[in-house]
RNA sequence: GCCGGUGUGGCGGAAUUGGCAGACGCAAGGGACUUAAAAUCCCUCGGUGGCAACAUCGUACCGGUUCGAGCCCGGUCACCGGCACCA
């Protein structure tokens, strides 16, 4: 009989609401358990089954946490600041605030439709003054520390949106957002000076509990090198002029025969007068400044570069002198801009060695250095001092060693990562909070003037130089310099939508303080958060920017701890029926809205953990929900075979298990498993017929963070009055789990030959005893010699014969 | 190119981490109920051979370790994700 979901769904929601069971209480002596879920970025699409699997996981671990008696922390809110509201908004021209709340309230009647417990009175709108007065308090201390910065700059450029990108932005050379082709545009940036945190974001992660990948995906995102710089004197320049290179091989230093410098490295400049081919360097720097970054890094294939006439280096440590080059293979942005090339043994110097005629000198021994560039290992040679060394270790060490007795470089660390470009000319997006006066130079708005307020506008569109639509309103504009008093003008640009979710698990602990981010009470109390879960997507990106946000805040006494997330972890995709990624061209999306109207919640979130592995991509299938539903129904038919109290003797171990089972699999995020038990157990059940009432009511408890509607509809017809979403989670007798007789199988050279029944504690000479009994056995072994016997308890006997 | 991941029936996926491969679910086929359909219930369901018990092959491919390999080791191929002239 199928039951009335309907009904039974809407009424436990609103008896969850009446009763305030899922509100987080600021009780000290219990306790806690903060689980995050990534807050939505509230489309006017409305959501998709992905949102409704990204919040599954924690959803389900919370709802166990609270039976297991821990005060939950589960909060929602919305991250809505960002170019697609804007840019709706200017094609149905409205306004953003509009837009947004509209979205917001359709987000969370979605949400509240799936029967997630999220603590709603701790809700969160990064776009609400009384929330981003904090987004800006933060960018002000900021800026006093000297984390904040202004820089000119060559920036990502997206001609179609008009904003400026950061590199995370526009990867691959696309806009993240209307995915346009990204150009390079010189700007005056502002930028947050994440890189003085480079050290310790790596460090950190060792003392948090991430998923691998994800460490390891921040760890090549920090891209950390050890290595060298080098100060290479240069011949036609200024008395004790140096070109300081960097390089993670200091020690092929005598195999250097050429240096490299990047188009835009200042050199050029200094020595405009000395080149006797600057014309010809000028052409070539035009050249690569058409290409965008994306265009510079693809041509892999052929290099190109132009040989500086008129000055050149000189190796420190054999004085040979060495022509210089410019070459749009190296880049401004990393190291100094400049390379000691060794052609013999590194692959890009190589092939413009080759190209442009320059000697090759093998300094490490192992390759063939006519025929390709050897990057391995080996004995060092032609390399004095170096020389007989065998061990790359080693000879670095001893190079660097030599370089800083002799003061012509010193170790030194790199890091891939840049600083955080952090701002962007658009409207919708927290004001900078910065006033630029002439007199004073840039001030920070005074901290009792926060929020400082978006203005009202008519016209959103960003202007064509690519300047913020604020700077057209001349009242936010004009001001008064905080400083001096004087006329002054404010910063127009806003932060990135980067902001806002940089700090948001923060606020969601003391969302109505108007005195502070939150209280230092509260933020001991509930942080770090203990289990945040996310997109894949964001591991790079949100992570690094809120680990590094959150080691400020913990730096200046703000949070009480280092790191924010103790514990990380990553939902996969869901796909649409046709195995391709979920998209609105594709047509392959599926409605969340749907499933509910067609089979209710409690199918839906049971279907979305039960499709497969939470942490891998599985494709969506409509026929398996119904497999779903059966089972939703099949258990709300469950009531009608109680009989009596106490255990079945027949499901007695089966019941134990099961506990066990979901227990266990829902704290390692296998909630496919945990319902394929809950599943056989079922099916168990159906079997006999009858179960009692206690072993229903176990039933339930465990069911209940997968499908808390029907789990709680069926505790009421048990004659229960308690809400069953704040019973005790159920335990288990370790002892009950297994059976007293069960089968094993008996293997002659571990192929099966027999099974038999026997205690499931019996001794390995009994069991190989009773093994040698079976017929199937006997007739293998006859005639051959037993070499060996082996019985794995509870599993199986084998017998070696020859 | 580098880093990470994956490869198991018609499909989604299990397999206590070296011990009965294919749990659970879907689809499919057969049957029951029904005037009929849906729903529900029962049976079958990796390949090959056999009426059958059973035999035999089988976890991308090749090889190895082991009493025993989907799992460990070496190599190959394919696909997915991330990074990428990073010095």
């Amino acid at each position: 009989m199928s039951y009335d979901f309907k009904t039974s769904e809407a009424k436990w929601q609103q008896r969850w609401e009446e009763a305030k069971i899922f509100e987080a209480q600021d009780d000290f002596s219990k306790p806690k358990f903060y689980g995050l879920v990534e807050f939505p970025y509230p489309s006017g699409a409305g959501m998709h089954v992905g949102h409704i699997k990204a919040y599954s996981g924690l959803e389900v671990i919370s709802r166990k946490r609270r039976m297991e008696g821990y005060n939950v922390l589960f909060p929602i809110g919305f991250d809505a600041f960002g170019l697609p509201t804007e840019n709706s908004a200017i094609k149905f021209n409205t306004h953003p605030r509009i837009l947004t709340d509209k979205n917001i309230e359709k987000f969370t009647s979605q949400l509240k439709r799936v029967g997630f417990s999220f603590d709603w009175t701790r809700t969160i709108d990064t776009t609400d003054e009384d929330y981003y007065r904090w987004t800006q308090h933060i960018f002000l201390e900021m800026f006093k520390h000297g984390l904040v910065f202004r820089d000119t700059a060559l920036v990502n450029y997206c001609p179609h949106c008009k904003v400026v990108l950061s590199n995370e932005d526009s990867q691959g050379g696309k806009c993240d957002i209307c995915h346009s082709d990204i150009v390079q545009k010189s700007k005056d940036v502002w930028y947050l000076r994440i890189t003085k945190y480079a050290d310790r974001l790596l460090t950190g992660l060792e003392s948090v509990d991430y998923l691998p990948q994800i460490k390891q995906q921040q760890v090549n995102w920090i891209g950390k090198s050890t290595g060298a710089f080098v100060n290479f004197s240069v011949k036609g320049g200024e008395e004790g002029e140096t070109l300081r290179i960097y390089t993670t091989r200091p020690d092929t230093l005598f195999g250097v025969t050429f240096m490299v410098i990047a188009p835009e490295h200042p050199m050029i400049e200094k020595y405009r007068d000395q080149i006797k081919n600057i014309a010809e360097l000028d052409a070539y720097k035009e050249e690569c400044a058409k290409k965008t970054e994306f265009q510079r890094t693809q041509l892999v294939k052929e290099k190109t570069g132009v040989r500086i006439d008129g000055i050149c280096g000189i190796n420190p440590v054999n004085g040979k002198e060495i022509p210089i080059y410019i070459a749009d293979y190296v880049m401004m942005g990393y190291g100094t801009g400049a390379i000691m090339a060794v052609p013999a043994h590194d692959e890009r110097d190589y092939d413009f060695a080759k190209k442009f005629g320059i000697d090759i000198i093998e300094v490490i021994k192992g390759g063939n250095i006519e025929e390709a560039a050897y990057t391995g290992d080996g004995d060092m040679v032609n390399s004095d001092f170096l020389n007989g060394f065998t061990n790359k270790k080693d000879s670095i060490k001893k190079m660097i060693e030599v370089l800083e007795e002799k003061g012509i470089g010193e170790e030194g660390v790199q890091y891939k990562m840049k600083d955080w470009a952090f701002n962007r000319q658009r409207y919708w997006g927290e004001p900078i909070p910065i006033v630029h006066c002439a007199k004073c130079g840039m001030v920070a708005v005074p901290e009792e003037e926060l929020p400082l307020r978006l203005p009202e506008v008519e016209n959103f569109e960003p202007g064509e130089g690519g300047e913020s639509p604020l700077a057209k309103i001349d009242s936010f504009v004009n001001c008064k310099c905080p400083q001096c008093g004087g006329d002054a003008k404010r910063e127009t640009d806003t932060m990135p939508q980067w902001a806002g979710s940089s700090w948001y698990f923060l606020r969601y602990i003391d969302p109505k303080n108007d005195k502070a981010l939150a209280d230092p009470e509260k933020l001991n109390y509930w942080m770090p958060v203990d289990w945040y879960n996310g997109g894949m997507e964001h591991v790079t990106r949100h992570m690094i920017y809120s680990r590094f946000w959150h080691k400020f805040l913990f730096d200046i006494g703000e949070v009480n701890t280092d790191e924010p997330y103790a514990k990380r972890t990553a939902q996969g995709l869901i796909l649409g029926p046709d195995g391709e990624k979920m998209s609105k061209s594709r047509g392959n999306t599926v409605d969340p809205n749907e499933v509910i109207d067609g089979f209710g919640a409690d199918v839906l979130r049971t279907y979305i953990l039960f499709m497969g592995d939470y942490g891998a991509a599985t494709p969506w299938s409509d026929s398996s929900v119904k497999g779903c539903k059966r089972f939703i129904d099949r258990i709300a038919d469950l009531v009608g075979m109680v009989n009596g109290e106490g255990a079945t003797p027949a499901l007695e171990s089966a019941f134990h298990r099961t506990v066990k089972k979901v227990t266990e699999d829902i704290e390692n995020m296998k909630f496919n498993t945990a319902i394929a038990a809950m599943m056989t157990l079922l099916n168990q059940i159906y079997e006999v017929k009858t179960l009692t009432k206690d072993e229903l009511y176990t039933f339930i408890r465990i069911l209940c963070p997968f499908a808390p509607h029907v789990a709680e509809e069926i505790n009421e017809q048990l004659g229960n009055s308690d809400l069953l979403s704040l019973a005790q989670w159920p335990t288990w007798d370790e002892a009950k789990c297994k059976d007293d007789v069960i089968e094993i199988v008996v293997q002659i050279n571990g192929k099966i030959r027999a099974r038999l029944n026997i205690a499931a504690d019996a001794e390995a000479a009994d069991a190989i005893a009773l093994a040698k009994e079976q017929p199937a056995v006997q007739e293998a072994v006859n005639g051959k010699t037993v070499v060996k016997e082996l019985y794995v308890k509870g599993k199986l006997v084998n017998i070696v014969v020859k």
